[in-house]
DNA sequence: ACTCTAATGGCACTGAGTGCCAGTCTTCAA
DNA sequence: TTGAAGACTGGCACTCAGTGCCATTAGAGT
């Protein structure tokens, strides 16, 4: 039998902490960040973390998704709350579910910079985060369609009032970005979802005549 | 001399009236329909339009854009309103643009339908019309900060009001679409801008005191 | 030592998208 | 009529993202 000629040379073990994963979205930031995202190679990627190509891709379903943090398990936990609010007021459970994915962010202050600086000059990391936000957007408006009467306005007020949470969501986090992440943005954030919640509780409020009276 | 072999054959002249680029986009929309999106490369689209396989890309960008329309174009004709409507009321302006990016669909209603059945089930078409929404959004907003102080009250109030207006352009144009383009939409729509409006015009109002008070 | 499982390495392959150049067609000027 | 210039197309070669498949390895449990 021919001899196998020894394929699979165990790598010379990597810092032997770190799982691999972390090591590939490390090593990818720090690549996208120096040499650009475009000109960044799944190749390059692997070769600084150490594995092989075919690796990264058990990992991460693309290249994009390496700087993007896990949005399906936020949105699961935002799933959960909203399924668990069944009585709560639907307005205040869109705020706080808002809140939710807002303090996602915050739970890995420099990623989040970091995959700002990133977003802003690659259009196709941006059209993805634009593809992300419109996911929980879909989560709120759903939910608030569940809570509403089966009418077209109710289901125009729940389409406003998750754009209008989303949209102060973003407005907030990006004033924070935008200044480095200098000061604490949830006062800032309460004071965007009073506002909002104010606005959209009569609209909603309208739409639910048999709740609101 | 070596003689040159007789390269580009010209092809069998094809219908001969109808524009190449008209041709790629009718024969991808077949194509994506019956055999669906994945499944149908650049190559099945090109042989079935009869020209080469370059050609595609002289005249889209990718393979996703052969079925959007000309977004660039409409969002020149939005930026173009904008710009010329120093003087009208905010939000009114805003109303109008975004009667303006409706009828850019209904200009070309089956393949806004068309276009519709097909992002319904595609993941990327799906994220990449989601995109073009967002610039439009964006343009929006962009107008309305340009109208108002240079607050932060005043970023929140342009960006939820551009945000409320879009919301409700998807919605009455989604409804539409769930219908199968049965009834004229333009209704709805009027009515759904004047909720909005009605909405917006205190939260914008509040915000520009100058203006107001 | 043996088996089972999960993870990795490596290879081959498809398909999107790009750069480059040669050939074609149209237009306009001489 | 000729020819030069510009715009468009065909064709080729190439890079790179992403997938399927299988061999190999390491670890846990028996």
């Amino acid at each position: 039998m021919v001899p196998t000629m020894y394929p699979n040379i165990p790598q010379a073990a990597p810092p032997a902490g770190e799982p691999i994963r972390d090591r590939l979205a490390r090593a990818a930031f720090e690549l996208f960040t120096v040499q650009g995202y475009e000109s960044t190679t799944i190749d390059d990627i692997t070769t600084a973390a150490g594995v092989a190509r075919r690796t990264f891709f058990r990992h991460f379903p693309s290249k994009e998704d390496v700087i993007f943090p896990d949005h399906d398990s936020v949105l699961d936990r935002v799933r959960w709350y909203l399924g668990a609010s069944a009585k709560t007021e639907p307005v205040f459970a869109v705020a706080e579910a808002t809140r939710l994915i807002f303090e996602s962010f915050m739970a890995t202050p420099e990623q989040t910079l970091a995959r700002y600086r990133l977003t802003r000059e690659v259009a196709a990391l941006r059209d993805r985060e634009v593809a992300s936000v419109a996911r929980y957007e879909r989560v709120l408006s759903d939910y608030l369609r569940s809570r509403l009467p089966n009418t077209s306005e109710a289901a125009l007020a729940a389409h406003v009032a998750a754009a209008s949470f989303v949209a102060a969501h973003n407005q907030v986090l990006r004033e924070w970005l935008r200044l480095g992440g200098a000061k604490d943005p949830r006062p800032s954030l309460e004071a965007a979802l009073a506002t909002v919640a104010d606005l959209m509780t009569p609209l909603i409020a309208h739409t639910d005549l048999e709740r609101s009276g």
